[in-house]
RNA sequence: GGAGAGUUGGCAGAGUGGCAAUGCAACGGACUCGAAAUCCGUCGAACCGGCUUAUACCGGCGCGCAGGUUCAAAUCCUGUACUCUCCUCCA
């Protein structure tokens, strides 16, 4: 959520800054006029609160000194009903106010390049060639189901399409490559997490996820009350700390975990129908940080070197891009997306998506910390993919196979494999 | 699932309709070479608004949350969340 006073002092500042994400310039100027009434009607209930405060103290002094108040009380028996009046048209106003702000996406950092699409989204680094291949690199789901480690059909029978059996060695590769990713992180001073899988709409609304996105979730009741599974771990991890204040000398604090991501995948009918790359249900390993204001592109930037240091470790190729200001998410202010090479797609192809929020999410789920001054201070929240665990695989049964149909374990997963170097065709 | 108890400041803790006690901690000062102890003083988070160069000043709000009753609610009424104890069940 944006902060209405940054809107209405910098008016024109904000309706740019928010074009080049698509919002209206006569939404700000609604918000604004909304925002005016909210704040007259303040100043009147104001006046009247404090006409009724000294009346109700007038009143006491009187009734302890066993005099009569009659007069007064009758006098002051219309005011609380006129504060009533007056706050029931706040309370409209507010929803009004709210019901625009909560659905404005966050002001795109300078550094963003400006453009509506993924056509404008700019290449930082690349690492890495792609290897040369001397046969026809294969899908990663052909490779998965001639090795019988990935059961497309089978899963499609009791769950649906977008979803997939791991079997055997592909199994105990997918966990070989999120407990290598929990460890590697947890090196770089990560605190490893077991989060719920399930949340409540207060979460969902503190990352950003809701009012906006209800679409692209799954959503259950539980005696009444509705429960989302995750999209991603940065639901959980990130309202941890929801409505808490932070002690400013902790910061910043870096999470990570591993979970399942649900997604209902609204929209993509037809996009990404085969293989690993866009499921309903997939397991990812997240990163998400909490920090001073002054720090955080900072430590977005040791973020994405973290998820860059995963791929570099199983010498996969990739390359690195800032995406565009009408690309990036809701709640982001700068977004780095890692894009893996996969062979078969001759492409690249997101792996890994890192975004610092600024104080989008920590004003909606009021994150504070306080300073040495004892000031109390919104923090800034970053999320990352570190890295998505079936997108990996799928990397490495693209790059790491074999002319005989064979796949090699790259060097790091070994020791998580058992000792096993290949997977071989049985 | 059943029964009971609780939720007030950074912490502890009083308060059954009329300005939210008190203690500890914290902060400022005195004493001291310095510190501790002691003494004096300040301090009720967070939030919102007004006036602002301002973190100053003024006001509102504020006793888990949301409603209701009342001139007036921490206090009375209704609903609700969470925590704890006991019983029951359970991986």
């Amino acid at each position: 959520m944006l902060d209405i006073k940054v809107i209405r002092e910098n008016v024109q500042w904000a309706k740019d800054k928010l074009a080049s994400r698509g919002v209206q310039a006569t939404e700000i100027d609604e918000v604004i006029a909304l925002d005016e009434q909210r704040r007259a009607l303040i100043v009147k209930t104001e006046e009247l609160r404090k006409k009724r405060n000294t009346a109700s103290e007038a009143i006491a002094i009187a009734k302890r000194n066993k005099k009569d108040a009659t007069e007064q009380i009758a006098a002051m028996k219309n005011v609380g009903t006129q504060i009533k009046t007056l706050d029931s048209e706040l309370a409209t106003v507010k929803e009004k106010v709210n019901y625009i702000l909560v659905r404005l996406p966050n002001f795109p950092d300078d550094s963003a390049p400006v453009g509506p699409d993924e056509s404008f989204s700019r290449e930082e680094r690349q690492w890495a060639t792609p290897r040369e291949f001397d046969f026809e690199p294969l899908a990663h789901w052909d490779i998965g189901e001639k090795l019988g480690i990935l059961d497309f059909e089978r899963a499609a029978k009791v769950a649906g399409s977008r979803f997939v059996y791991y079997k055997g060695a592909g199994a105990r590769l997918e966990r070989a490559v999120y407990n290598f990713m929990l460890d590697q992180h947890a090196q770089e001073g990560y605190e490893e997490m077991i989060t719920p899988y399930l949340v409540n709409n207060e979460s969902m609304f503190g990352t950003g996820q809701f009012p906006k996105f209800t679409e692209d979730v799954y959503t259950m009741t539980n005696e009444g009350e509705p429960m989302t599974l995750i999209p991603t771990a940065e639901v959980p991890l990130t309202n941890f700390y929801r409505d808490e204040i932070l002690d400013g000398a902790q910061l910043p604090i870096y999470f990570t975990a591993l979970s399942p991501a649900f997604r209902s995948e609204a929209g993509s009918a037809g996009r990404d129908t085969r293989g690993l790359i866009r499921m309903h249900q997939f397991n990812k390993v997240e990163m998400v940080k909490f920090t001073k204001p002054e720090e955080s592109f900072k430590e977005l930037e040791k973020m994405t070197a973290d998820a860059e240091n995963i791929l570099k470790a199983l010498k996969l190729p990739y390359h690195v891009i800032t995406l565009a200001t009408g690309d990036a998410s809701f709640t982001s202010a700068k977004t780095y997306d890692i894009e893996v090479w996969l062979p078969a797609q001759n492409t690249y192809r997101e792996i890994s998506s890192c975004s610092d929020c600024t104080d989008f999410q920590a004003r909606r789920a009021q994150i504070r910390y306080r300073d040495e001054d004892g000031h109390v201070n919104l923090v800034h929240t970053l999320n990352g993919s570190g890295l998505a665990v079936g997108r990996t695989v799928a990397a490495i049964l693209e790059n790491y196979q074999n002319a005989d149909g064979s796949v090699t374990i790259p060097a790091p997963l070994v020791p998580y494999m058992g000792g096993m170097t290949k997977i071989d065709v049985k």
